[in-house]
DNA sequence: GTGATCTGAGAAAAGCTTTTACCAACCATC
DNA sequence: GATGGTTGGTAAAAGCTTTTCTCAGATCAC
C-alpha cells in the first residue's frame, strides 16, 4: 500500500473504497501511528502552536488568561508556549525569536498592567499578535477588562444595599485602571468621600483605614478598595478597631483573587475581571487571524462581574 | 550560491573560504533569515521543545518550577509548552497526545503534591519524562524538596533563638510531606508539644491558636506551621489575643509564598523549597535525557532554605 | 467490440534544512 | 608534466506529510 493512499484514508480525503479506508484506519490505530506535526506544519505553514508572552512573574493575571487561552485552543489542537520575560528586553527578544523560529501561528502578549507595554516590539512580525490585559500597539487587537464598568458595578452595589458614605481606597494614581475606577466611583458615589491613593498592598489598606478613622466627622459606612489585598488590609484594620464587617462597614475588593478574597474573614465581595474569558477570546482571535479570517482592530473591553461574598452584607442577587 | 553552501556557512560546518562564510552570514543577517525550526527538527529528530504538564491550577508551585525550567533551557534554545490539566484524565491525554504529535523532546510532569500522581500514564512514552514535585513512576527520575530537612531547619532555628515549647500546626495527615515534616519536628523538638493536624487554610491556623491557648498549662513560645497560610492565620489569631509576635511567640511558616509571607504583619520567617532550582534541575535533566546522556533514575531530594524575616525574632544568620 | 467515463490507487513534488558525497580547480612535489 | 593532496563549492538525499497528477483497470453505452 502506498503512503499517499494511507494519507488520504486517514484524512478522509481523495477517492477510495470505503473498505480500504477503514482498513487503513484500523491498522493505523493498531500500530499507534501518529502523524508528525513538524512535517505537516512544514507543508501547511501552520504549526498549531502559539506563543504566550508575559511579564507577570507571579502569574497573578497571566494564569487565568492562560487557562482561558488553553481552554479555547485545545479543541483546535493548538498548544501554547509560555514565555515569562520579567521585563527584560533581551530575554523577551530571545523568546520571541525562539517562537518565530518554531513557526508559531501567532503570539498573545499579556501582562500585569493595562497601561504598560511589554519590553519588546511585536508590531512588525509576520505572525498575528493579540494583546490581552496589556497595552497594544496602533491597529492591533487588544482585549482588556472594563474597569470603569467594574467599578460602577461595585459602587452601585454598595448604594443598593443602603450605603451612603462610600470611601475609595486604591493603588497608585499613575495606573490607568486606578484612574478609570476612581472616575466611575466619583460618578456613581457623587464625590461624597475622597479617594485615597496608595500602593497595592495590605498594609496600605490597613493604613488607609487608620487615616479615615482618625479624621473627625462621620466615618464611611463602606469601602470600595482598588484590589483584594488592600481590601483585606482594610478588613483587618477595621476588626482591630472593633468595627464590624459587614454590619458597620461594607468592604468590597477588586480582582477576585481567590487566594486572598476567599480567605479573608469575612470572605470578600469583589469584582472579577473575567480574565479567563478574556484569555478565551484572545485565543480565538489569534486563531482567527492565523487562519486569515478578518478581525477588526481596536480595543475590546470585557465586562466585569460582581462576586458577592460576605464582606458587604446585603443579599446576593441570585444563588 | 547554492543552498548547501549557505547552510554550512551559517552553521560553521564544512570547509569554505572564511570570506565566503562571512559574506553569507552578513547577507543572512541583512535579509533577516531565520532557519525554520520545523524543517530542522524533521531532520534532526529534535524539536527543541518540551512539555510541562501540571495539575496545579493556581500555579502556586508550578510557576516557580516553570520559571526554573525556562531559565535553564532558554540558553539551549528550548521552548516550553505549558499544559494545565486540572486533574482531568481526558484533558491530560489530549494534551499529552498534542505534545507527542509536536515531537517534544521530553516531558516534565509537575503538580501540587509530592505524593500524588498526575491522572495520566507517562511511563511508556518514547520521549523522556522527568517528574518534579509530583510522584513519579518506577525507574523514573524524580525531583522533590527535602521536607524533612526543611522542617529540621525551621525547628532548629526556633531552638537556636531560645524557644523551648515549639508547637506544630500543619495540614492534613494524609499528605506525605505533612508526615515527613512532623517526623522531623518530633525528632528535633523532642515531643514537647503535640502536632495539630488540620487543613491548609488561614482559618485553620486561626482555630489552632484558639485551641492551643484555651488549653490549661503553659502556652507554646513558638509555632512551626505547615505552610504560610496557616502561619498567617496563626499570627492574626495571636494578635487578636494580644500575644505579641515575635516577642512572646515566634511563628515560622513553610513555602515562602511571597504573596502571603511577605505581606503578613510581621513578615513571616519561612522555609523555601527552592522550587525554581528544582525546576532548573528538572529542565537540565530532561534535556540530558533527550540528548541521550545517561541519567541515573531515582528520587533526588533538594534541600530547603530558611528565609528569615521578622516573625521569629532572633537575628538573621547573615545579611 | 470499441470508445468514453469513472474509480481506486500509486508516483511524484513540495515544504526547508542538514549532511554526505562528489567535482573542479589549484598548488606543490617529484 | 603527471600525480596527489587541498580547497571551495555544488548536487543530491533524507526526514515525513499532503496534494496533485497520472495511470491501470473496470464499467457502461452505443
Amino acid at each position: 500500500m502506498s503512503i499517499s493512499t494511507a494519507s488520504k484514508a486517514l484524512n478522509d480525503t481523495g477517492r477510495m473504497g470505503s473498505e480500504t479506508r477503514e482498513r487503513v484506519k484500523r491498522i493505523a490505530a493498531e500500530i499507534g501511528y501518529r502523524p508528525n506535526a513538524l512535517a505537516r506544519g512544514l507543508l501547511s505553514k501552520r504549526s498549531f502552536t502559539i506563543g504566550l508572552l508575559t511579564n507577570d512573574t507571579y502569574g497573578r493575571f497571566t494564569l487565568p488568561v492562560m487557562a482561558g487561552i488553553s481552554d479555547a485552543l485545545v479543541d483546535h489542537g493548538v498548544s501554547v508556549f509560555l514565555c515569562a520575560i520579567e521585563d527584560d528586553p533581551a530575554l523577551a527578544q530571545i523568546h520571541v525569536d525562539a517562537m518565530l523560529d518554531k513557526q508559531v501561528d501567532g503570539i498573545i502578549a499579556t501582562g500585569k498592567r493595562l497601561d504598560r507595554r511589554l519590553p519588546v516590539d511585536l508590531s512588525n512580525l509576520h505572525v498575528p499578535v493579540v494583546y490581552a490585559f496589556t497595552e497594544g500597539t496602533q491597529n492591533s487587537v487588544t482585549f482588556r477588562s472594563d474597569d470603569e464598568q467594574g467599578a460602577r458595578l461595585a459602587v452601585e452595589w454598595l448604594m443598593k444595599i443602603g450605603r451612603r458614605r462610600v470611601a475609595h481606597v486604591t493603588g497608585p494614581q499613575e495606573f490607568f485602571s486606578v484612574r478609570e475606577r476612581a472616575g466611575a466611583y466619583h460618578e456613581v458615589a457623587g464625590h461624597r468621600e475622597p479617594v485615597l491613593y496608595g500602593v497595592w498592598s495590605e498594609s496600605w489598606g490597613h493604613d488607609a483605614v487608620e487615616q479615615l478613622w482618625k479624621r473627625s466627622g462621620e466615618k464611611p459606612d463602606a469601602l470600595f478598595c482598588g484590589n483584594d489585598q488592600i481590601a483585606r488590609g482594610a478588613v483587618d484594620a477595621l476588626r482591630e478597631r472593633g468595627v464590624k464587617v459587614p454590619q458597620d462597614v461594607s468592604v468590597i475588593g477588586f480582582d477576585n483573587w481567590e487566594i486572598v478574597a476567599a480567605q479573608t474573614r469575612p470572605p470578600l465581595t469583589t469584582v472579577d475581571m473575567e480574565l479567563k474569558e478574556l484569555g478565551r477570546q484572545a485565543g480565538l482571535t489569534v486563531l482567527a487571524l492565523a487562519e486569515g479570517r478578518p478581525v477588526d482592530p481596536g480595543v475590546r473591553k470585557l465586562p466585569c462581574r460582581l462576586i458577592v461574598r460576605q464582606s458587604c452584607g446585603g443579599k446576593a442577587p441570585r444563588e
